[in-house]
DNA sequence: AATGTATTTAACCATATGGTTACAAAAAAC
DNA sequence: GTTTTTTGTAACCATATGGTTAAATACATT
């Protein structure tokens, strides 16, 4: 097997992993410190700096230094990586689902 | 590290493969047959079996047996699981999407 | 029954992954 | 300037992953 470069991650990548899908759920919170944030998770700190950075790598999070601590937060791009992919796969289950600018914009056009 | 147990895939372990997001992409066009759907990639075919196995056990492949050869297809409801997962997260990078459906209804109940 | 055709499974290999504990780094506080 | 606080990195380990080639399975054809 060719090696692969560990530092090219996709969102695909990161939230593969249960424990950094539950990350990613409870900063939606909001801005939460490093500290904080391995506390309320059953693994070790070193652990969850090796999520975060994989989920950083990925452009799933945005860091803001002060002193020595971190404070981790949403990058709200990040996602849109997964969301584009799933687009298509919508029709096949039924999603209703459209942009409603476009949508009340053709409306108002109809009038 | 404790063992995992290797039958239990979600769609977010089988999305995270490159590999197999092409197969899910080639599937939207239609049913196709295991050989065919080995020919396109550059792997071989139990390389290709074995991810479809991977995606058969998320739930996001549907199988048609006929004689010795097996079809395979996209199963709908599959990708639904990732799909609800993001929902929360479109909030953060504005995608104004919505469930048309619901949105109608609401609008007629106005009048 | 023997052979051919389509496909998965088994066994194996190298690398990736996710966890640990021990150590390093950086800033604050004393 | 030493110590404490907060955090990441290094080294290591066991298991998972994704690939290969060889063998097994299942059905059709002769």
């Amino acid at each position: 097997m060719v090696t692969k470069n560990a530092l090219a991650r996709t969102a695909f990548d990161a939230i593969a992993d249960p424990t950094r899908r539950a990350i990613l759920d409870h900063l939606r919170r909001g801005e939460v410190g490093a500290g904080d944030l391995a506390r309320r998770f059953p693994v070790s700190r070193p652990a969850i700096a090796k999520h975060v950075r994989v989920l950083r790598q990925a452009g799933l999070l945005k860091e803001r230094r002060q002193a020595q601590q971190r404070f981790y937060s949403l990058n709200p791009a990040g996602l849109a990586e997964v969301d584009r992919w799933l687009q298509p796969y919508r029709l096949f289950w039924g999603a209703r689902l459209v942009d409603l600018k476009t949508f009340v914009e053709n409306t108002d056009a109809e009038k």
